[in-house]
DNA sequence: TTGAAAGCGCTAACAC
DNA sequence: GTGTTAGCGCTTTCAA
């Protein structure tokens, strides 16, 4: 059995409360005192139960992080920024995968496993704004992503409209016209797809070219599969098209395999474009031009945000809504001037 | 503040013990009772607080996950794997970061961050057979990898000699005699590294190959990068080879890209193999051909034999040596006949 | 500067 | 069947 406090100060001949003043650097100790505490704690390999601590003091030192699967490249690097931010923080980090699944997200906010930890940063994808209500949690809650807005919680997000937008238009001042989209969602407005849909529908329209409904590529996954197989369905619908914006990097860079399976030339005859600016998009054939969401920007303004309200200086502050700043990575796959091809 | 057992009874009109036994279905009370108790529950919307409970019981219900970094996909996949694996047991992951750092590694061990879980499933990179001693830890902990053998811990791994011998046959099998290197670690014997070059040595060896040295290219890190980087150097160093065995997915892919970009087809020119069975290479172009070490096994056998520990019903079982069984996974990278080129 | 003692919320003997 | 009570290991008033 591992020791304890009493074990400590029975063997240092002091009080508990003596050894605890120790551990915490309670600044009124006799030299002495805190010599003979140190020693003890050195012979019997004391360390605090935290369990204990944590009982007393409300607070674990832990945060939860929930993401659907960290099999996908941008929430495995989400969290790998989530975690390192945290640790800055002394704060350790739990992480559930909740699969993108509506009803194991609802249960997740309502479930008691989260009580090990002092605060959730949340990515839903299967939940959508009449869930809105389910974000009133009796614990401190941050929520990433664009399934719901408008929640009475923080929420810290990426700008997906002005970004798709931008994306697009990179397409259109390099030439192209006839720009096919992979990764649309089926009659959503809001989630990522929607957003970004609306995003390119709004700068075909600023330069007035015509939106055709041929051009959209649906699929509800947003692996490297979908990209591929939305990608032949586009090619065997026989629909002409130079340009490709994948919703994300994953679905462009299976899309872009098909084009080139296919003999289409990756800028020549069809440029691509993602989203998410992967660590891969770089390392791809042809690089990926792509646009980069701000994403460790997010996961430090999640751990921060979620610190103040664990800290709780101000109960009644209003929840904000914290968007980044996103940057278009020009690579190969779609270069700025039309030149270069082939 | 929440609500309590004590709550709950004073509002049910029973005694703490009762509302306890409902909580925890204590078989022996009466309908009449449980029906206050739940009804009382429920208006005062409580939840148990996990950290009493776990204070009384000793155990969290969590157990800690130490990888080098979520952004390897590797670790990612793996990560992934575990989570879902405990989740099926009822128990959250925390993790944590090392960067492959032996400091913070052996740091990890020590530290009473830990104390929050009930175990650890522990990864290290930078920690060698001489660290062997620092996994005498007072907590149950299964070891992955391949850093340090015969610890005194449960330790899950992957046959890395066979499978990398198995891997270099099948470039030898087709028709591949000039067989380079990417990944290799000056001087290591041990690690992912040092095991897979001796498994590439020992297939050369065992056809009568010659093992020049000049194929071996070095580097430290594994990512994709790297492979591209050391891709380079091999062609710069004018070495002739018609095939490539990356030691993980990330570095054949990186390699890869540099051998098309210099003009060399894949396969047709240069056989490439790459290890792990990343998602990503069934979506690379061409398609990788690599070895499965057999990730999801690894998961789940690694929370299965913590669990064992953790439940501690035969404290002198010896440390165990477990190990995955490998597949080589045939795709278009290295294809088995020698007939498919270009 | 240090000690004694209460209690965080829960579980599990043990009593009734 | 249900109630009483003693801690789990720690922090923190309050006294000395």
């Amino acid at each position: 059995m591992a020791a304890t406090l009493h074990d400590v100060a029975r063997l240092a001949g002091v009080s508990i409360k003596t050894v605890s003043n120790v551990i915490n650097d309670y600044p009124h100790i006799r030299p002495a005192t805190r010599e003979k505490v140190e020693k003890a704690i050195a012979e019997l390999g004391y360390t605090p139960n935290l369990t204990a601590r944590n009982l007393r003091s409300g607070r674990t030192g832990a945060i939860a992080l929930a993401v659907p699967d960290l099999g996908l490249a941008y929430f495995a690097e989400l969290a790998a920024a989530v975690i390192a931010e945290a640790e800055r923080a002394h704060l350790v980090v739990l992480i559930e995968q909740t699969g993108g699944d509506r009803d194991r997200e609802l249960e997740l906010l309502r479930s008691g496993r989260l009580k090990l930890t002092d605060g959730l940063i949340f990515s839903p994808l299967g939940m959508g704004q009449d869930d809105v209500a389910a974000l009133s949690v009796p614990y401190p809650l941050v929520v990433l992503g664009e399934r719901i807005f408008d929640g009475p919680v923080d929420h810290v997000t990426m700008r997906n409209v002005e970004a798709a937008r931008a994306a697009t238009e990179h397409l259109l001042a390099s030439g192209r016209r006839r720009i096919a989209v992979v990764g649309a969602h089926e009659g959503e407005v809001i989630g990522s797809a929607g957003l970004r849909l609306r995003g390119y529908a709004e700068a075909l329209e600023a330069h007035g070219v015509p939106y055709d409904p041929d051009l959209i590529g649906y699929t509800t996954l947003w692996h490297r599969s979908n990209g591929a197989r939305t990608m032949r369905e586009l090619l065997e619908r026989g629909v002409e098209f130079d340009a490709v914006f994948g919703f994300n990097d994953t679905l462009a860079l299976g899309a872009a395999r098909v084009l080139q399976e296919a003999g289409r030339t990756v800028p020549g005859d069809v440029a691509v474009i993602g989203f998410d600016d992967l660590d891969e998009a770089q390392y791809s054939i042809p690089s990926l031009t792509t646009v980069d969401p701000g994403r460790d920007w997010i996961a430090r303004t999640a751990v921060t945000t979620l610190r103040e309200r664990i800290a709780n200086t101000d109960p009644d502050a209003p929840p904000r809504l914290l968007l980044a700043d996103f940057r278009i990575v020009e690579r190969e796959s779609a270069p700025a001037s039309p030149s270069a091809t082939r």
